[in-house]
DNA sequence: GTCTATACAAAGATAGAC
DNA sequence: GTCTATCTTTGTATAGAC
């Protein structure tokens, strides 16, 4: 993980961490420039609203993935199988965490209570995802990697939802074996010879 | 649904309904008492503080389920099948509506930010799902209807997170083809015959 | 760009009349 | 059991000095 040393994104990576442990509508601006080490109203000089931060926090952390599967997807070297590992990655990540979920996964159960400039953010964070996944997963289809008889858009929306229910119900629940087990048991169903 | 004009039990019911659309730190006094039709020291005198409300809130819907799981669980008549199926129906109906999602869905969004009592509560809703589904996949796979090579468990948990998961998005997409087709998805890997 | 000071609204909760 | 009135804290946001 990067480290920032310059405010406005520094802003946004305890806002960020802050929203993943806690929700959107949970924290405030104390406790971000808690984190930081500024006070309150030098984050209103960066961000002029907890509308306007929300919303740099999830643009930023979907360009970010949208940069990362871009990536992966054009590299001629990497198997649909690879991408699709790599697309676990970082649920993975976040499944050993006591207490962390994906960004868009924390803020989709207040989703109706998120500004609508948020909302909209995390709507395509979602439907960028999907499109990414339903991608590979013909691409694995074609090239022998996967095998499945649902269309490629329905299972990718299968894997979306099922990668973030885990995350957020390992939290609920304590127990760290819904990620391995969903990555397992998602594999398995795409024939994945590996 | 059945309609209260107790006022205690009415409280819960709008404080459930504004919890599964809007979640738990978004809502407030003001907002439950508006919705019931009265003021707020009216709903303290009921229920003493926040986290009071909420964790009886939590307790009714986790208890309500409970109840119904166990009737069909302990019904001769009823097929592990049927079972399953029943099971699927809530999460269906809120797959129907444009922002509802599970009640404890949308508090694991914010579980970290929920006091202790509410999040015992979920917990234990999350952890007799498991156990539900986790029976009634091995009473299935023992009368034929099932066949899965999974650990019974690891099944169980899958289901919940890929409904639970399935339920979220569907909200902040606005597509509500995820339940359909999780549930889908779902009977397959099952090789369900019903 | 960061701060102190402050405005203003809304939150959870209490006191006490009816 | 419900209300009006009030307390206290916390929230987002602004003004203006440094």
């Amino acid at each position: 993980m990067k480290v920032n040393h310059n405010t406005a994104e520094r802003i946004l990576d305890i806002a960020q961490e802050l929203i993943q442990r806690r929700g959107y509508n949970a924290i405030s601006f104390t406790d971000i420039a808690d984190g930081v080490g500024i006070k309150k109203p030098s984050i209103v000089h960066h961000y002029p609203s907890k509308a306007a931060l929300g919303k740099a926090v999830v643009k930023r952390y979907r360009e970010t993935f949208a940069s990362a599967l871009n990536s992966i997807a054009n590299d001629p070297e990497k198997t649909a199988f690879e991408a699709f590992d790599f697309y676990c990655t970082p649920y993975l990540d976040y499944g050993k965490t006591r207490d962390m979920v994906c960004l868009c996964g924390a803020l989709a159960g207040e989703f109706t209570a998120l500004p609508k400039s948020v909302q909209k953010e995390v709507s395509q964070f979602f439907e960028a995802h999907i499109s990414w996944l339903q991608m590979i997963l013909e691409r694995g289809k074609n090239s022998g990697e996967f095998r499945f008889s649902e269309a490629s858009h329905a299972m990718a929306m299968h894997i979306l939802d099922s990668l973030q229910g885990a995350l957020i119900v390992k939290r609920a629940t304590g127990n760290f074996e819904h990620l391995d087990k969903t990555i397992e048991l998602l594999k398995e169903k795409l024939c994945v010879v590996g």
